[in-house]
RNA sequence: GACCCCAUCGUCUAGUCAGGCCUAGGACACAGGGUUUUCAUCCCUGCAACUGGGGUUCGAAUCCCCAUGGGGUCGCCA
């Protein structure tokens, strides 16, 4: 084909019949990462022949996706259903050729053309794989041209392939089977046959093909959930490729640095979203403040109907003590409940473990006292109440901090208690601790 | 069923191509400990794998064969 100054030319190729999932993804990633690795060109191309199911709906989400990831592509989107005619130039050079024939079959209005697949063995250099054998004496010939006039995947995608001048083919290892089929095709029209990877299929957890009953499968279920994009694509990046070394939270430049084909491994692997939980909690610490709070704050107005029980500078507080806790932006809501409402269950647990103590009752209700006299209520003078009142009454710091803890939230973990303490404000915490108390006495706990 | 691909801790993986440096390394998760008078972070420790069987070799996670298991493809879908 036309020569590219031997650079290298990749292309992401999806078709438009749902949203861009993580095994599209990953393979979109791929081809970009070793585009901008070789100083190469990336081409998005929309296999867009089957009439039937593509959308441009689907079109729009996927590149939507794209660009939410930070892939960008340097030629296209071309649209396959736009290329017709060169299509049907190619199939006409084939017939000319006698290499294909009209189907004597009629179903639709045009007459499908099928390429006759030579009754040969095919070896398929791949990257990842290395050489396999097939014998094409084995499979059928290839429908070529639809009979609704459009050309079959197999087809369109070898002519676009070679004038498009795509150097490696990077795919995921389904189409392993169709390359034997393509390769005959490169060779009839003349055409020189690229470089193939064949990346491993992404897995669910019990081994079976991705879908959705395994839960989020589309990109954009992963934005909305409160992945970053930066977290998946380091995830993903990880999933099937690995540098080499230990490396394992790495900038998109890194993985550009880092990236080769010959790092892709070769067998299928398994997507837990435990650790890209793990590395988008890491993610999230490391976003300044102001952006952390600009990506957060819609997850908070949707779990408090839009109506935020609190004032910008505690909320601003409330969200900073958060930000080095949160792993997914949509558990925020979960996370800061007790600081807006105080309609909050107490956890079982955590009152049998921490409250349903002898003189727990008691203790709530001095320390509520203790901090009803205090004139400023911040970090500072509620810490220092409290550590006077543990040297007072000679209890253990813990004997104290733990109940109060449960008193004000109703749960074990949480930020500092005295964090917690500054934002609820005196008034909150101490009718929380009363709260407690009156909790206790209902239940008749021990009182000494 | 046929053809093809794959096989290291529960999971992601390093090591495999160029066999000894591997009593198999890292990470997530999990368990325990330390720090925090609390929570999280952080730090330390532990748990845990070369699918099985044959070869080749002085020596195999690494090479070969078979078995088993998993995956993919067999459309006028892509």
């Amino acid at each position: 084909m036309q020569a590219h100054d031997g650079k290298v030319r990749v292309r992401f190729a999806p078709s438009p019949t749902g949203y861009l999932h993580i095994g599209g993804a990953r393979t979109a990633l791929f081809n970009w990462l070793f585009a901008r690795k070789n100083n190469g060109t990336m081409i998005l191309r929309i296999e867009d022949t089957d009439r039937e199911r593509s959308t441009i709906e689907d079109v729009e989400r996927i590149i939507e996706s794209m660009h939410w990831l930070g892939l960008n592509w340097d030629e296209g989107p071309f649209f396959q259903s736009e290329r017709k005619e060169i299509y049907r130039e190619y199939a006409q050079q084939l017939i000319d050729k006698g290499l294909a024939y009209y189907s004597e079959e009629q179903r639709g209005e045009h007459q499908a053309i099928i390429f006759k697949i030579p009754n040969e063995k095919v070896v398929v250099e791949d990257c990842i794989h290395g050489k396999m054998e097939f014998d094409n004496s084995l499979i059928n010939d290839l429908v070529i041209f639809k009979s609704d006039g459009f050309p079959t995947y197999n087809f369109a995608c070898v002519v676009d392939d070679a004038l498009m001048g795509i150097t490696h083919i990077i795919r995921g290892d389904d189409h392993i089977s169709n390359t034997p089929k393509q390769i005959p095709l490169y060779e009839a029209l003349g055409f020189p046959v690229p470089k193939f990877a064949h990346v491993p299929m992404i897995l669910g957890k019990d081994k079976k093909r991705l879908s959705k009953r395994h839960g989020a499968t589309a990109v954009q279920a992963y934005e909305e959930e409160g992945y970053l994009a930066k977290a998946l694509v380091n995830f993903l990046a990880l999933l099937g490729w690995s540098p080499g070394d230990d490396r394992e939270i790495m900038s998109m430049d890194e993985l550009i640095e880092a990236f080769s084909i010959e790092g892709i491994n070769s067998s299928d692997s398994v997507f837990d979203d435990e650790k890209l939980k793990w590395m988008n909690g890491n993610y999230i610490a490391q976003l300044p403040f102001e952006t952390y709070k600009e990506k957060v704050m819609p997850y908070l107005q949707c779990a408090q109907n839009s109506d935020i029980n609190a004032d910008p500078k505690t909320v601003d507080y409330i969200l900073g003590m958060m930000q080095s806790r949160t792993r997914l932006l949509s558990d925020i809501g979960d996370m800061t409940g007790y600081f807006f409402s105080d309609a909050f269950e107490y956890d079982e647990k955590a009152v049998k473990k921490r409250l349903l103590k002898p003189g727990v009752g008691e203790l709530l209700q001095n320390i509520a006292d203790k901090l009803g006299r205090l004139d400023s209520f911040t970090e500072e003078t509620t810490e220092h109440a409290l550590r006077e009142f543990v040297e007072e009454h000679n209890v253990s710091g813990g004997a104290v901090i733990h109940p109060t803890r449960v008193a004000l939230t109703g749960v074990m973990t949480g930020p500092g208690l005295f964090e917690i303490m500054v934002a609820l404000g005196k008034q909150k915490t101490i009718e929380r601790l009363e709260r407690a108390v009156a909790f206790l006495q209902e239940q008749g706990a021990p009182e000494c």
